[in-house]
DNA sequence: ATTTTAACAGAACAATCATTCTGTTAATAT
DNA sequence: ATATTAACAGAATGATTGTTCTGTTAAAAT
């Protein structure tokens, strides 16, 4: 009986992801939304419910759909990942002059101090990439490629932790030929 | 003739710069620093022009206060600072848990993108640690401290990466082991 | 064809934002 | 003492914020 949806709410999610990423939560108004979704505001708070809930969801959504593309950080989770992985990974992050950054990283900074629930997100997240690089760096002293002397966890850090520094310096346009030795320099430390 | 100030500008851009670093450009409103600094809307308007201006100002101060302290950066920058003062300089950034990252960095992802002017500042800021770390690192090149194999221009931009690294974290306060293992493997890299 | 249901467009809302304006107060030069 | 100057406190302003409300429209079940 009812009246049929217009919008498909997981396209207006991707649509709203895009924005939060290029804008930030504070700068992204619900009419910013409302145009660059071309949903109307009643249609996004039936779906979302709120700006804040939105926000949630499209950081969940940026980890699904970003973070684990096979072009970004998914290439480290893939099975039987190594060392090639990571530098494969490292190589992709640092090609993007210009570009947007982290959303994860982005909301650490600005939002994760006054909530909670996005803190946990960004939590999580640096405990996956902790994961995945534990996992490839695990992989590739088995297969020889870095001393079996390297620790899998602290080096899972540090290369998550450098991750995060890369994210600032592509947000805010940093020289792509200091990008280019941070990267170099981080994967020199995997010999 | 004129009634005299009643507050001291300089003390006024230090609580404001204070208030900045805690909460962000964003969120941090004219309400919020007048009640911080005790100094009325008009004052605040006559001193420092406009609330963008005002926060520019705080970043120059940050840089002179904050980052060019004994106990901080300014470790690196003294004279004749080498490889101890780089170690002392990350010992002491990676002790302070559930701290508010660095003024810098959060400007470098939430302000940046939209302000030339902040992004400039950021860059300069790079190019400062990035001249700190190499003077540092040249010397203790010529102490021995370090390989002479060890190029300083790529060392600087890598550590001056992964300090931006950990004050993501720091404002997103990730577990202290975590932070831990970033310094201590990144300090691993200069034997 | 009629009723029912919910999505629609957009006006309305109260709160908050950065900024400006108004009238008052105080310190000095005369 | 009085006139002058500018800083004072805080109200006013217009714009924008996130959210809710109102009436209209369209799809499907009867």
């Amino acid at each position: 009986m009812p009246r049929i949806r217009e919008f498909d709410p997981a396209i207006a999610l991707d649509q709203a992801m895009h924005l939060f990423w290029q804008r930030g939560y504070g700068n992204t108004s619900i009419e910013d939304l409302v145009v660059a979704t071309g949903v109307s505001r009643h249609g996004l708070y039936d779906v979302f419910e709120s700006k804040h809930k939105l926000f949630l969801a499209c950081l969940d959504h940026y980890q699904k759909v970003v973070v684990g593309a096979d072009f970004a950080f998914g290439v480290v989770e893939q099975a039987h990942a190594s060392l090639k992985n990571i530098r494969c990974y490292f190589t992709a992050i640092s090609s993007h002059p210009g570009g947007l950054g982290c959303l994860m990283a982005n909301t650490a900074t600005d939002v994760a101090p006054y909530d909670k629930r996005a803190a946990r997100k960004v939590e999580k997240f640096r405990a996956r990439m902790r994961g995945g690089f534990k996992t490839a760096l695990l992989n590739a002293k088995k297969a020889g490629e870095i001393s079996a002397h390297v620790n899998a966890d602290k080096m899972a850090d540090f290369l998550t932790g450098v991750t995060q520094g890369l994210a600032v310096m592509a947000r805010s346009s940093a020289d792509p030929k200091m990008t280019a030795n941070v990267v170099q320099t981080t994967l020199a430390c995997l010999r």
